[in-house]
DNA sequence: TCCATTTTGTTATTCATTTAACAGTGCAAA
DNA sequence: TTTGCACTGTTAAATGAATAACAAAATGGA
């Protein structure tokens, strides 16, 4: 029915698959070939079970005694997770979070590249901020359409979330990461993704408080 | 047995509430002064359901004509997640998503104030960024237990997580807030939240290739 | 050869969270 | 009055995720 074999693999492994890969990237990088789900799970501070059942469920089979093919595995989890082309990302909002998020990410990724940036400033756009090129949020549909982006990761302040989100929605944005305090509202067919920093900080702060 | 009442909420609904009285703050600013579960729901984008079942657990009750009063209800979230003395908020690692988090937290949190910054970089040490001080790591034990801090934010590089976060348990901070794509591992006595900025991106990525 | 060890792959169980169902209540209008 | 409506508060069921339990396989050594 489906012409895709992952439909079912529950939203926290996705989340893990990507952290087993840097984790092989890196044993690979110190020369390492094979590594056993014990030695994942402790690189990631979580259980072997969860690590085998994750693997499971995305079709990958060890070797009893040498445990996982490293280079075997990370073309495996790049297979499901990326596209074979890559795909293009545009930041709304240019200010600190928006220019931190694109320095952090400058060549982590190959084959996730932000490309492009908005922002409704003049001083922002029609030049280059943090390496890549701003343009004002009027041209939106032209650029998105043009270079087929489809992630778009938001932050631009809280009160302008809904009308941009509104606008990314219309020029073709099929998956959005929120990062305005601002919980926003999507179509059935776009994917939504929020992280509420203040929250997070909030949460610590009480089970701090509870603990102590 | 335990002397708080509050030690079985869901972590989910710590963070809920924390949005919640986001959202009844700026609807008190507009001049409302009670709101309906549902209405609550909207600002939001869950169920009413959900709003009520995490009022049921913090024990507030509304009135069934006139929903629930704003300020009444905004003043027992704080008096639940927030320390009355105020908490202050160590951050480490002065890199682009440092700055960054500290200007968005500016004025934001009355009771959660990022007060100091550390790094090891001697160019960003024993100055203000960002408006706030920063000094070279060396000095975390002093400063940590003299100002009292029990928070801290990680933003150093991935390959500093873990000594990093060994000095400052080591220095008496008790909850974590890590935004480094190295997971790391606590004692039990400290509450540790991890956010991986690029697993969450890659998620959302993933996603959209499956709707697509 | 056979036994102990170590690891994988998978099913079963438990735990956490969300969603559904519904009883109870107060007001307003007939 | 009494009936209907629009809420709240709470219990019950369903879903989602993590953990536990264990069979099966491969190896090395007795």
């Amino acid at each position: 029915m489906e012409n895709n074999r992952y439909k079912n693999i529950p939203h926290k492994t996705i989340e893990r698959l990507s952290q087993y890969r840097r984790a092989l990237q890196i044993a690979a990088e110190k020369g390492k070939t094979n590594i056993f789900s014990h030695e994942i799970a402790a690189l990631l501070h979580i259980t072997a079970v969860q690590v085998r059942r994750d693997l499971m469920l995305i079709g990958y089979s060890g070797s009893l005694r040498k445990g996982y093919d490293i280079n075997d595995l990370i073309h495996l989890i790049g297979e499901l997770i990326d596209s074979p082309k890559g795909q293009k990302v545009a930041i709304f909002g240019m200010g600190d979070l928006g220019r931190a998020i694109i320095n952090y990410f400058q060549g982590k990724r190959e084959k996730l590249q932000i490309t492009v940036g908005f922002d409704i400033n003049p001083e922002k756009t029609n030049r280059k901020i943090a390496g890549i090129p701003c343009y004002h949020l009027e041209k939106i549909t032209e650029i998105i359409s043009n270079e087929g982006i489809k992630i778009g990761i938001l932050t631009v302040p809280g009160d302008q979330a809904d009308e941009t989100v509104r606008l990314m929605v219309e020029a073709g944005i099929k998956g959005i990461l929120n990062y305005t305090p601002t919980p926003v509202e999507v179509p059935d067919d776009v994917y939504l993704e929020e992280y509420n920093m203040i929250s997070s900080l909030e949460k610590v702060a009480f089970y701090v408080k509870e603990k102590g």
